[in-house]
DNA sequence: TTGACAACTGGTACCGATACCAGTTTGGTA
DNA sequence: TACCAAACTGGTATCGGTACCAGTTGTCAA
């Protein structure tokens, strides 16, 4: 593109190819090839100087060229709606702990929860030729499920359980969360109920543990009395916000459901601000069992799920399950966990 | 491997490769390949037909072979020490933010703060030719450090601005937001100093902020009356355990500086169980400026950092700087900002 | 001396795209 | 009718590795 013709300056800049070491080294591309990998084959000799050729020069091998060669790669990608919520990040990170030691390596996508921007990622993904794919929820549209179904490898959703999926699953049923938060809480003698969440019309996840949880207070002759909605992202200072809304509506709650644990710590600092007590007068349950739950001051509710897990386990089905779809597709449950907070 | 040979059963599995959408659309592989990129010089018809037959078979483009004959890739690799910190996730949003609507794509590897990890993962990185790379820190060791150097790509190192750069950096002086933060708190009256801190010799900018700190304390002739050590690594929960230490051993102190925010978060649940008035009786101080800091009910002192635009600056000098290192090198200094909470 | 075999070495053909160049058609003009 | 440019089309080389196969040695037993 550049300098159509004017490089009679010795090159300097080194390509650094296995064809420049194996002209260093003085032999072949295959002999250095064998060399570099302990192929075997190769003298002790030729091993040595190949070794030094390569230090020399600082080669670095060329993935491309080799999994294009090899028709297969060390890759697996990763699909997450975003990274605002460390959930997600603790999903990478047990993904990261199971790669640990393999010759694995992950490329992540980030979705927005965006449906279009998924379909995008998958198929930018996909054009690598990744050993695997893992992509959160079941929710995908048809175009996207589509490509999913057609590819010729393992494909994870995780997350969720509520749905059909395209081949393996780790998650657990969030409607089932909801529906035993709800159970937890009538047990525990709590009757007037409040909902606090964002984003709902996106995480598709928050949802469902929000159906669950309406049905099984309707299944017990219980309602919603109110809730706070709000499209923003889930925050601790959305949740602060929307909990003193909630209880300006309706200060006779004794028990409000939240979204997720972030948003629910909202709701604990609004509640020590004004002095709530809780759980006395109004018992708090969110979602997840983050860390610093057990750190808080007071005690709130909460479902407890592994998030390192499901990307450990994700891992495991794609480097365990040898092959494509079918083989190996499997379903793991890893239910929520309920913790009243005594 | 499976199966040596028995497939006298139809191919069913569809391979889709260029060949086979050109095949199946009766033109010829470069035909083929103008047409799905829209290259021109192609008949109406012919883009109609190849555009259709790719549909059909579900073709996805090769990103291996594209990216090898190009000599080039869309990739940039992020190397990153963990991801428990939220503070990483929030520069991964930043990296994939300011990717979002480019074709660029980023690849991220995790350390967990080990050298030798990071060796590993910035060579993995480097065989894929990627159009960039980002890592974390500027304190590698030699061994990687001429892997950077030799590299023939932008290489932007993030987070940290005490040490060497080996080519563009994005970030801070840690060493400065420790000072400004000691001399902020003697500024507003504070004299019997404390320090909770977790993983210090593994993560090294938190070792810098308690350097700068130490040293303003004593050019104003001040000390450190006493520290709470961990190496385990940031949460709530070791903060919460190392500030109940501290605060027994030296029940006097009238200010705490915490390693980073979590670690403080740690620090204010325990004073609200102990009901120690913040900031009458102890002033609290973390660092970052985390999203939850605004809606604690009671108010400690932070660094503010903007970890989302470090990751947006570093995908800009790799996008901007066409080409590799000097040209367009740069340092971009975005210092952290004193917030003491009123 | 011969043959067999192990130990090594390197040439060639891929993998799946695109760049480049050399055709082939088509339509319009002299 | 001849000629030429524009519009299209496809063959070939190439990117940087490895698989596969075909040599070339050297050693040792028969």
């Amino acid at each position: 593109m550049k300098k159509p013709n004017s490089d009679p300056v010795p090159e300097i800049i080194r390509k650094s190819t296995l064809e420049d070491v194996a002209r260093l080294a003085g032999v072949s591309k295959m002999t250095a090839s064998r060399a570099l990998r302990n192929a075997g084959d190769v003298s002790r000799a030729n091993v040595i100087k190949v070794q030094a050729a390569a230090e020399q020069i600082g080669y670095v091998g060329n993935n491309l060229a080799l999994s294009l060669s090899a028709q297969s790669t060390n890759l697996i990608g990763v699909v997450i709606p975003g990274l605002s919520n460390i959930v997600f990040a603790e999903v990478l990170s047990g993904i990261a702990d199971a790669i640990d030691g393999t010759d694995l390596q992950s490329v992540f996508g980030v979705t927005d929860y965006d449906p279009e921007k998924e379909y995008q990622t998958i198929l930018n993904m996909l054009s690598w030729r990744p050993a695997g794919l893992i992509v959160t929820g079941l929710d995908q549209p048809e175009k996207t499920r589509k490509l999913l179904e057609a590819a010729d490898i393992p494909i994870v959703q995780i997350m969720d359980l509520d749905g059909d999926p395209v081949d393996a699953v780790v998650g657990l049923s969030h409607k089932k969360a909801g529906a035993d938060m709800a159970r937890a809480l009538l047990d525990s003698g709590r009757r007037r109920f409040g909902y606090v969440g964002c984003r709902l019309h996106r995480d598709t996840r928050a949802a469902k543990r929000y159906v669950g949880f309406v049905e099984a207070l309707a299944a017990q002759g219980h309602v919603l009395r109110c809730e706070a909605l709000s499209e923003a992202p889930s925050t601790v200072h959305e949740g602060r916000r929307l909990t003193a809304e909630i209880l300006e509506t309706d200060p006779a709650l004794d028990c409000l459901y939240f979204s997720n644990d972030d948003v629910a710590m909202g709701g604990v600092f609004h509640c020590m601000a004004r002095a709530i007590s809780v759980p006395d007068q109004i018992m708090l349950a969110g979602f997840n069992g983050l860390d610093f739950v057990d750190s808080l001051p007071i005690k709130i509710a909460t479902s407890r799920t592994d998030r390192r897990e499901i990307g450990r386990r994700a891992i495991g089905i794609i480097s365990s399950g040898k092959g494509p779809k079918g083989v190996g597709s499997r379903m793991i449950d890893l239910p929520a966990f309920i913790d009243l907070g005594q």
